[in-house]
DNA sequence: TTGTTGACTCTGA
DNA sequence: CTCAGAGCCAACA
């Protein structure tokens, strides 16, 4: 038996990564202002899909889509530092206008900040 | 076709 | 607490 790492994709097969893509901005449009999910949350509820996928497809997000992609960030509660331009500290910049504080170490308080899902999410659970 | 590269997360040291 | 390694898989060259 296949243990389930988190992190992990889950078996079984994926879907189309069209529909993926759509999965995950449906998803991310229904994170409120003022509230934070992660990579992994926002692939578990897509489900069949990776917390890799999740920012691949922030990453391929062009303007104009209506999509509130700061609002997702990694695990440890800090925004995604980019291989390229400046994206992470526009994204800080919007989260703060939002409402979200971190800390001195940049990192924010899922407790307080953390989005509970569209309507009750397992934690911790695939 | 094959390599390489990420806006990730987990486990273990 | 930090750090490295492994696993993941779509997009791109």
């Amino acid at each position: 038996m296949r243990i389930l790492v988190r992190g992990q994709r889950p078996p079984g097969p994926l879907v189309r990564p069209e529909k993926v893509y759509e999965r995950i901005y449906a998803l991310v449009k229904k994170i409120p202002p003022g509230k934070v999910a992660t990579y992994g949350q926002i692939a578990g509820l897509t489900g069949r899909c990776t917390p890799r996928m999740v920012g691949y497809a922030m990453a391929a997000l062009k303007g104009g889509q209506d999509v509130p992609w700061q609002r997702v960030i990694n695990c440890r509660g800090m925004v995604s530092q980019r291989k390229k331009g400046s994206g992470a500290l526009r994204q800080r910049n919007l989260l703060e206008a939002e409402g979200v504080r971190f800390d001195a170490a940049g990192r924010t308080d899922f407790g307080r900040f953390g989005w509970r899902g569209p309507h009750q999410i397992r934690k911790h659970r695939w």
